[in-house]
DNA sequence: CAGCCTGTTGTACTTCGGTACAGTAGGCGC
DNA sequence: GCGCCTACTGTACCGAAGTACAACAGGCTG
């Protein structure tokens, strides 16, 4: 498993985080991440998550961030999560619980907690219907369709591949036939047909 | 880990199963479950998956249940996952995948695709107050904002500096400061933003 | 006035996207 | 069997996009 990183303003281990990760280090927020680790976000109170999260992702930090929330919030979580956090959860969490989030963040999915994925699917629900047929996809193969979906997402090349786990050259091969069956120029054109922006469609 | 048993109509383990997971049982889905194991249920074309996931619960059947679509869809993981699913992928994804998604639902979390995902967190975005996505254009300048609209179009840098009368090089400079602060990645994650693709819409 | 923001432009550089040549392999229909 | 489609991969190239150093003019504010 990959190491564990905690990010605090003291840049000090709380007691609770050693006994999930024995190997834990920890450091001040503002100095430079590297290596091959999950990253613990220690949000104090009154903060807002995601603006620690975006100002991460910001300077360049790729690796998958947590936050720990003195005050958890599912609004502030809400937000964390789509400002790009992996996971969310309360900072005095018990030692298991922050070792079953590093293992499902680790191991690239996403930690909601119940309460949050309750209300995500709640609120999803609620908009199922929109399922336009667009004939956009009407020429193109299965495969193109999964490659055109990603791509209309905002993907790139590299994370398309890794996705389906094929090469960037082929996902190459695949939005080229793409473009050419839409008569798009770019991938950004793609995405406005996909999305069903403006005059097309 | 706990022990993979999949459910299909024939019984029978495909070669993609067995490749991520040597180990793998499979059986009729009548067949009663026993065990310490986590559920893997394909589902065949045009059957439903939450159907499937509803009538295994009904028979009391408590451990994980993982979904194998051969024909997957957003709307159906929704409802399969709201139906009790913990994960929910394609029936021909790669052994890695399957591994991966092994591993996050065997330690308690729920695995549902960087997509549905996506669209989990709009929808519910949506419903709730602080859309930040509405304000993006609060933070830019005049004309940064004419430069963003722009390329949301789909324009070229070429095209806007020409639009704008001004030349490459300044709209390059634009477009700098119009991803750094609306924190996107490139132009695409930009036009995302300011056409309300994962947001409001 | 000094400092800051906005708008503008320059050179040089790296990375990404897209295309132009390929090639292999499996499935399907005639 | 032969062609055709689909999926996949390779090397190489070019242009677009984006970043890292800048610089300069005008307007506004303390």
């Amino acid at each position: 498993m990959a190491e564990q990183l905690f990010l605090s303003a003291d840049g000090r281990l709380r007691d609770t985080w050693r006994t999930a990760f024995p190997a834990a280090r920890a450091q001040r927020p503002a100095e430079p991440l590297v290596g091959d680790v999950l990253v613990w976000v220690l949000v104090a109170p009154g903060e807002k998550a995601a603006r620690q999260i975006a100002a991460l992702r910001q300077r360049g930090v790729a690796q998958p961030l947590i936050v720990l929330a003195d005050e958890p919030g599912e609004d502030d979580a809400l937000a964390a999560l789509t400002a790009g956090a992996s996971g969310y959860c309360n900072s005095h969490a018990a030692p298991e619980v922050l070792s079953q989030v590093a293992t499902v963040v680790g191991n690239g999915g996403l930690w909601v907690g119940q309460g949050l994925m309750q209300r995500l699917l709640a609120g999803a629900a609620r908009l199922l219907p929109p399922n336009p047929s667009d004939g956009w996809a009407d020429t193109l193969t299965e495969r193109e369709r999964e490659v055109a979906h990603a791509i209309a997402r905002g993907a790139s090349n590299k994370e398309v591949a890794r996705e389906l786990a094929i090469t960037e050259r082929t996902v190459k091969a695949h939005v080229g036939a793409i473009l050419e069956k839409l008569g798009a120029r770019d991938r950004l054109q793609l995405s406005l047909i996909v999305n069903g922006v403006e005059s097309s469609r």
